[in-house]
This record gives structure tokens, sequence and C-alpha cells, in this order.
DNA sequence: TCGGATAGGCGCCCA
DNA sequence: TGGGCGCTTATCCGA
């Protein structure tokens, strides 16, 4: 039996049963769909989930460098000396030509649980709502992601007796944060009939071009950051890590 | 010698190599840093990379749940009952709690190639240069990527007397698109001096809204999308594979 | 290093 | 199903 039978015996096996399943090989990655790339040889992981996502990943980086969408197919076939792994969904493929195999596993896995998570845009608006003193002393909120045409709205409200719309941005905001808050403010003026919309942008910081933008509409700036709820958990956790 | 001693001994030696790592395991995970989550137990595969990326990916979807930035310490401690993972770099940590390990594997892992990719927003305007009637049977481009104070412009070239705008995107355009285009158009008016400029958005379609604003902004669009250029191999490959 | 923009973006929510 | 948009976005590229 070669070594291409077992692993074609374990893979089959695996995907049969719907385990997960990660192969390290040294490999070429061909990929065409929406759009189409090449991967010459080198060594990756491969995992194949069992929904059916398959990732490629580089021994290095954060991202994977090729995938294919849950709900695909995936078969390994020996073609000529090469052992192929043939990927193919709605009108994607990936194939990977594996030339050596460094490790091969699977084993079924679940998992019901979904992030939880805090620090984000919400978190803010939440927050800015929760307190409106950080906008102003004198900001009234009226809705939290207000749903209009043009998109949705952090907050709204009234600051003295001005229609007011705030953006929140978790990280330093750009231009297209800017663009994103005058859109919303022409829309509320055209809906609403009124002339005088006060824009906000609420975020960390700005980049200069997103400044000049800002000041050039005549909108305000308000220097807040997202709410992370286990800072002090996490500064105690820090130093008890020798941080 | 406990099953801990076992994985501690098979982790030490894979991190203090250089290895790339995977582990499949029950666990849980708590991170803080730019943001902070906690993520409940269940089985996820977890791997190390040579540079000390740590990602952590449920059985589902394409997305990491969790992962730290390369360059990071990594490392496999026994508190009371329970083995985590403490991995920490710059300010951020991310704990993982084991509950059961599914598998572990490592090995050096070498790769020297990246990844070669078409069909994107780059090369759709290398094509527009390379083919201007694509735009219209006048058009004369200028430039490509041209850096300008607000960004950089696609192509930009004369339609006629026109001094006109390319704004290229690989997939259906939305209202931050037109935005853009907008954006680039005011600012060549602004600092060329000219009174009138053309905008064009050469895509392959646009959703409803940003139709609209394109409409009422007077710009034009063109139907186009990005090449591929393995399009005819993969077709036959589609028919070989019975597609 | 910073800024600006794309991405095979993905994933989530909501009509 | 599609639009709109945030993201621990990452990654690329130029100043």
């Amino acid at each position: 039996m070669s070594s291409f039978d077992d692993l074609k015996i374990a893979f089959d096996y695996a995907m049969e049963r719907g385990e997960s399943l990660v192969v390290a090989c040294r490999c070429q990655v061909l990929y065409s769909g929406r759009a189409e790339s090449f991967l010459p040889d080198g060594d990756r992981i491969i995992i194949i989930k069992s929904d059916k996502t398959l990732i490629v990943h580089q021994p290095s980086g954060h991202t994977a460098v090729n995938y294919m969408k849950p709900g695909g197919t995936h078969d390994l076939i020996r073609s000529e000396h090469k052992v192929i792994l043939k990927s193919r969904n709605e009108g994607e493929f990936l194939d990977v030509t594996i030339s050596r195999i460094h490790f091969f596993n699977s084993h079924p896995l679940e998992d019901g649980a979904s992030l939880q998570l805090s620090g984000t845009e919400k978190d803010m608006s939440d927050m800015i709502f929760a307190n409106p003193k950080l906008i102003s002393p004198y900001f009234k909120p009226l809705s939290r992601e207000e749903h209009t045409k043009v998109g949705f709205i952090d907050v709204m409200g009234y600051e003295g007796g001005v229609l007011t719309v705030v953006e929140c941005k978790r990280n330093a905001a750009d231009p297209k944060a800017v663009d994103q808050l005058r859109r919303y403010v022409e829309d509320i003026k055209k809906v609403k009939g009124v002339e005088k919309v006060q824009g906000v942008l609420a975020c960390p910081s700005m980049s200069p071009k997103a400044e000049r933008m800002l000041a050039d509409l005549g909108f305000g700036f308000v220097s807040l950051r997202p709410p992370k709820y286990m800072e002090k958990k996490e500064k105690a956790q820090m130093r008890l890590d020798g941080f």
C-alpha cells in the first residue's frame, strides 16, 4: 500500500464523517474564480473544516493565502506522480498540487459558541447613548443605529435646538468616514426639511485629510475611544504576568 | 509522565526549533488588546506559525475567530487542573484554556513563495490604459495611479477636450465608490482650475443607490470587469472536470 | 512610519 | 437574497 493510498483512506474517512482535517505539506496552489491566482511551491498548512471551508496558510502572517468558501467539494486524486487536492464550489476551483506530506490529522470538531467582542464601534454608540455628555453637556440622544436611505446613523440627537448626527469610529478616522458623515447629514437635511444639521465625528483621532475635510464642512470632532469592559482586569492580568 | 508533560515537551520542542504547530482542542479563549473578547468552550484548531503568529479557527467559516500578530511569545503552562496557552505581544494578551487535546502536530515549514494574483482593480486600470477604447472611442489616457492630494486616481485622461477621471471597481460599485469618484473630480476641478471635469465609473455593475448618485452627479458609467488571464484555461479546466 | 485605498475582502444585520 | 458597513480588519504601495 503506497503512502498515497494511506492518505487517501484517511482523507476520505474524514470527509465522509464530516470531520475537520489538517494537512501540512509542500505544495503549489492554483485558484480561479472571482479572481485567479497561482502560488508556487512551498510549505503550507491546509485546513478543511466541517462546513467544507478550505483555507491555505503559509508559515507566516495572519491571513489565509488561498481559500474556498463553505459547501464545496474536495477530492484527493493521484495524477501521474503527484497528489492533487481538487476543490470545487459554485464555478470556482482551487487545485493544491502536493509533492510531500509533512503531517495529516483529522478529528470531529464541535463548536456551538460564538465570540463575545467588546470595544467595537457599536459599543461606542451604546456608550454615547447611555452617557450623552460625552458629546456635549447639552446633547440629547434620540436614536441609535437609525436606518436611513443612505445607510444607518450611529447616534442622532439634538444639541441645543440643532439636529445632530454622530458617526463613531473605533480607530483613527479617514476621509471615508467624513464622506459617510456628510452623506448622512445631507440626507437628514433633505428628509427632515431642516436647513441646519450638525455633523459630529466621535473617534480617537483623525488623519490630516479627514481633519481638513471635517473643518471645511464645519462638522465637529469629539475625542473618544471604544469602551473596554475588562480593562481593569486586563491591567491586573498584565501586571501578574510581569508586564 | 502525564499527557500534559507529553504535550509540553512536544510544544516546547516545536517552539525552540521554530517549527509551525497545530493543536486541535476543546478550549475557551480570552483576548484583550486593541479590543477584548471571550469565546466560550468549544472545539478549535490553533496554529502557531514559525513567525509566532497565532490563529484560532472554529470548525466553520473562513476567518480566524481570534489571533495574535507575529513576534509574540507563547507559553504552555499547567494551572491547577487545566492547561493554558498564554500568548503575549506588545501589550496584548490571549489565553487559551484547554480542557482536551484532540491532536497535536508540528513540523518545520519553509515557504519563500508569494501569491501571484490577477483580476484586481489594478489589472482593470492597466487594461484601460492599454486599451482606452474600453472607456470611449475618443478617450486618451494621461496617467495611471496618479497620486494627488486627495488620494490616487486609477486612470485620468481626456475625452474630447474634457478632463476625465476614471474610477475602477472590480465588483458592483456602491455609494462609497461614487463618493470617492466625486472627491477626485472636485479636487481636480480645484487643483487644475478647470470648471468641467467628467467622472466615469468603470465596473461590472452598480447598486441602485450608487446608480442614482452617479446620475445625480452627471457622471458616466462603463460596464467593465477585471481581466482574468487564465480565463480560457479555466473554462477548459472546468469542462475537463465535468462542470 | 504614516496615510490612503483595495480585498477573491469576510461576516453581520436588516429590508 | 441583496444592500450597507464594520473589522483586533490585513496588505500593499507611495511619500
